[in-house]
DNA sequence: AAATTTATGTGACCTGCTTCACAGACCCCA
DNA sequence: TGGGGTCTGTGAAGCAGGTCACATAAATTT
């Protein structure tokens, strides 16, 4: 059964039903990638447990991470919508269980029900709006505003917001495309004015008002 | 009557009809903002002849030039999919005539015909497919393989591409993310290589080749 | 518990781009 | 024909962040 969660969350009964329909349910294990960019696509992947790493690469061999899809996220939608190459990679950092929809199912029962596609548009929709933003906040600011609100988006999620979360400062480094030691200086700076307390590979957010006045996101 | 270039170029008849039917003729005069960030946006632009330039703005006025767009181009389809503020502004630099859609009339016929649903969805996914491309230009390259795949973009509509086009170097620094003297010293470099001729608002691209080896696209 | 591996902290230097400053060049129009 | 904008070229200095190079510390293996 799928998730109720996210963008299911806001789903329609009907969407959720057949979706429940036509998915297929994927078991993998950590550490596997699920599809590459470039790779043909023809599917979209809804989360129902565990954690994938969605990133974009380089020719040169560097990595940007763009988001961590948990319980109820979909993604993998861009093929659906016009087949043809990823744009992205996806990568399970956790144990997955995934429900695959192969986009010749969801086109046929879209065919019979407009309404689905008028759902699955406003998820294009949010997914563009998603997008503007990363190449705004990319653009726009420095690292250290980057840094804050990737560390205030990725705990948001965890319903504690004061326990420590698993990311090593590389893997931070990565998602705010910038270099392992850059993060580690601008670590150590709110270490020092106690923002966030750091472990070998986790760290803990003790002051996310002063967080959120670096990601300039105070100010309106 | 449309235009039948660009996206309108690939619809189906039908489409093409149904937005004839339901879009209305506007003359917009040249620097005339059409929508803003951030504006209720509750309609589709297509433009039918002029340019209109889609950028984005920084809260401290910085400005990033995204793309210009041209007789067939389709753009502010965000709000359509899904209803909400604007994700950036759109201006036009010539005079234009415009073709506007009201997303309430386009949802209403998508109802009644699904197969116009998916035309639509083919284009949330091109969108989504170059707003990616642009993320990771952005963020992999430097601003000399950027100033030139910008160049290439922006030349390789005029059919006659020994000629020159209109952007001056402040213009070009907008579209490139980057300062106005950077472009400037960049330009002196490749004018001097005979790869570039400039004058005063315009600039001719001499040498393709030579641009797109700097761009990047040559090793594969 | 020693040895190995992997993550973190930090100094020193380098570089690409910004910022500031100004000098010329071009263009419009009085 | 000349005078005030607006572009363009270029120097000098500053700086954020990258690169390189280690030192240390925490986990992992043996």
């Amino acid at each position: 059964m799928l998730p109720e969660t996210g963008f299911l969350e806001s789903a329609s009964p009907e969407l959720v039903a057949l979706l429940n329909s036509i998915s297929v349910v994927l078991e993998r294990p950590a550490n596997i990638v699920l599809f590459s960019e470039n790779d043909a696509g023809d599917a979209l992947y809804i989360v129902g447990q565990g954690a994938v790493e969605i990133s974009v690469l380089s020719e040169d061999g560097r990595k940007l991470g763009l988001e961590i899809m948990r319980r109820g996220s979909v993604f993998g939608e861009i093929a659906l919508f016009d087949p043809g190459p990823r744009t992205a990679t996806a990568t399970t950092i956790e144990a997955c269980t995934l429900y695959i929809v192969r986009n010749v199912d969801l086109l046929k029962a879209m065919r019979d029900t407009p309404e689905l596609s008028l759902e699955l548009l406003r998820l294009a929709g949010s997914r563009m709006r998603w997008m503007n933003m990363q190449l705004h906040e990319y653009v726009f600011l420095a690292l250290p505003a980057r840094l804050a609100r990737k560390l205030l988006h990725l705990t948001s999620e965890t319903a504690d917001a004061t326990k420590a979360f698993a990311l090593s400062q590389s893997d931070l480094a990565d998602f705010t495309g910038a270099t392992r030691e850059a993060v580690s200086r601008t670590l150590a700076v709110w270490k020092h004015r106690g923002i966030v307390e750091t472990g070998r590979g986790k760290l803990t957010v003790l002051d996310r008002e002063a967080l959120r006045q670096v990601a300039g996101l105070d100010d309106f």
